[in-house]
DNA sequence: ACGACGCGTTGAGCGAGGTCAACGCATCGG
DNA sequence: CCGATGCGTTGACCTCGCTCAACGCGTCGT
């Protein structure tokens, strides 16, 4: 793990910050000064439409990066879901790093490259499959995040409200509750409360994530 | 320019395939032996669901990579869909390649980081944008390219079928078409042949790709 | 020369998901 | 204690894009 072993590096560069529900790191378009790590919560990035239409193009936890892109400006918003803390790094200090530890922009290369797969997997998503096998899917992706990072239990906290799924799925609100109720009914999930999942049997959801 | 700086390097590792029309380069989930360049010819990127539906992820043009993604295994199948040249180079080799020529390593950072940021485009298209605006932000996207590989006037070939148009939109090949009427009758386009765009406004047409 | 086939276009009807509206239920400030 | 606000759910209705079908046209192979 690349990360901790350049720790002390990074105390000396690092700062700190933290931000409340719905505040902005950066918004498309800034110029790209700094990079981000998040150490705690959960951020959305999205793009947006003139009209307002938005479309969420992922959701980052814990250990996630932001704003690594070799870019002059930034491809996307980002926002605070939960309060969040977060690592800033001016892009650089970063540069430096890669000269002084090549193995690192190793990690970013294998890093950029999970977030296209993970990009061509949600235009499947989003292009091809229906609301159910949407929701199916991201339940699915959420369920494998949350084991990841810990507990093998099929239950797990969803930080975003309806309406961040509903954009990261191109679909509406509506659609989105009327799709989890359909669900429940169907025994494929159960709903402790409103932000919380269960899942009694991973498979039978997987195998309505298509077809 | 990188990739013209160790062109005898390469032609002592490379060797080169043509193909034809529909025929696979590699199929998602295959081992990952092989990097390619196009250097002639267009080139589909897909997804597949069991059941068929396909989700096309990217159409390539001479001088686009393929199979570049750090991974075991492909993430997408590949298919020419005209004839093609590909220049095909073993993942081994491309390893030592960037060992002696460490700023190669920054290219392909880079180039996964535009395909990152195309991605991100193409799933707010996907997610929130219209039949006619996502045909509108094609046309556009096409034209993008197809002008910087040369002239500077606003007609286009288009290489590939109504129904690869419509896998990479979300649509069906009926809406594509229906859409293609009905941007030639408001005037924002023209079609001098099924497969050649002409495009007598850029702005006006760049206009209707959202809001 | 001619039928078969692939591709694109067009029309008619339908349905998945969007829109609009009402309502329940927390949380919060006064 | 109570109205206001935000979020999620549910219902009724509508529409955009899908489905199914017919047809035109160019390119094959025989």
């Amino acid at each position: 793990m690349i990360e901790t072993d350049c720790v002390e590096v990074l105390d000396r560069i690092v700062t700190h910050t933290q931000i409340r529900p719905g505040q902005t790191v950066f918004e498309e378009g800034d110029e790209a000064k700094y990079a981000y790590n998040v150490s705690r919560g959960h951020v959305r990035l999205f793009k947006l439409l003139q009209d307002g239409r938005r479309q969420i193009t992922g959701f980052l936890a814990p250990g996630d990066f932001l704003g690594l892109a070799a870019r002059q400006t930034y491809a996307y918003s980002a926002e605070a879901i939960t309060d969040a803390d977060l690592c800033r790094l001016k892009v650089g200090e970063l540069e430096n790093l890669l000269e002084e530890m090549p193995p690192v922009r190793e990690r970013l290369y294998e890093i950029a490259n999970d977030e296209l797969a993970a990009a061509q997997e949600q235009m499947l998503c989003l292009g091809r499959k229906t609301a159910k096998e949407r929701v199916a899917s991201f339940l699915i992706s959420q369920l494998r995040h949350a084991a990841d990072c810990g507990d093998g239990i099929a239950e797990f906290e969803l930080p975003m409200s309806r309406s961040d799924i509903a954009d990261y799925l191109g679909l509406t609100i509506e659609t989105v509750s009327r799709t989890f109720t359909a669900l429940r009914e169907e025994g494929l999930i159960e709903l402790p409360s409103t932000h919380r999942i269960s899942i009694p049997s991973i498979a039978t959801l997987e195998a309505s994530t298509e077809a």
